[in-house]
DNA sequence: TTATCATTTCAATTATATTTGAAATATAAT
DNA sequence: ATTATATTTCAAATATAATTGAAATGATAA
């Protein structure tokens, strides 16, 4: 991931809508979710969300899926590590403060 | 760290020149730099520099201290670590993928 | 083939963020 | 005291992002 990919996901990433999009499809798992289904457990217009879908999907941190007339959304754990692993080294040069905010227990 | 201070390190993050300043302030170590020599190396003017920098300040992932009649900048790595810790526990609900991303080798 | 459902696209509005340059503040030097 | 340096603050202008609601697209069912 470069730096203009790594602004974008950060940006894509501080919108609260699009963020419960995350969660969402974090939660719903490998499954997916539709987009009406998203739209609707984040309270959001389809018109809205639809615009909320893109601009993750544009970043790569979801992907997309038709099935019939439904479209279905998945979370791309793969980017969302690589925003990780951009922000860790390329970013914080590897530094060990950050590095041990990845373990599960330490207290960060 | 919790959703809404997550979304704003996001927002701050998302600015290119922002991210020059962190990734300036990485470099520049302990010691820190002024907001003078942080201008001058992201090639800002004082006043544009000063609004990011605040911006950076309010969402913790710098700070500042005066030293005579420069204010000197650090990188704060415990707030970068906490969004990391942020975005792999509590968006991604601890997930391998993202987590494997962590390890200094491991092609993400 | 007409109607319905799911979603996206578009243009207009509204809201938020950024840049700009001048003025203000704070510290130090002459 | 006056001048110079370093930085911030402010208001105005500009740029970018988000919301809204109506219309368009794509897929299925009657």
């Amino acid at each position: 991931m470069n730096e203009d990919q790594a602004l974008s996901a950060f940006a894509a990433l501080s919108n609260k809508s699009r963020l419960s999009v995350v969660r969402c499809l974090v939660q719903a798992g490998p499954e997916g979710m539709t987009a009406g289904d998203i739209a609707r457990r984040v309270g959001g217009s389809p018109s809205q969300t639809s615009f909320h879908l893109s601009s993750l999907s544009e970043n790569g941190l979801i992907s997309s899926e038709r099935q019939a007339r439904r479209i279905i959304y998945r979370v791309e754990y793969q980017r969302i590590g690589d925003l990780v692993h951009f922000l860790l080294e390329d970013c914080c040069g590897g530094n060990p403060i950050v590095r041990s905010c990845c373990e599960p227990r330490q207290g960060c």
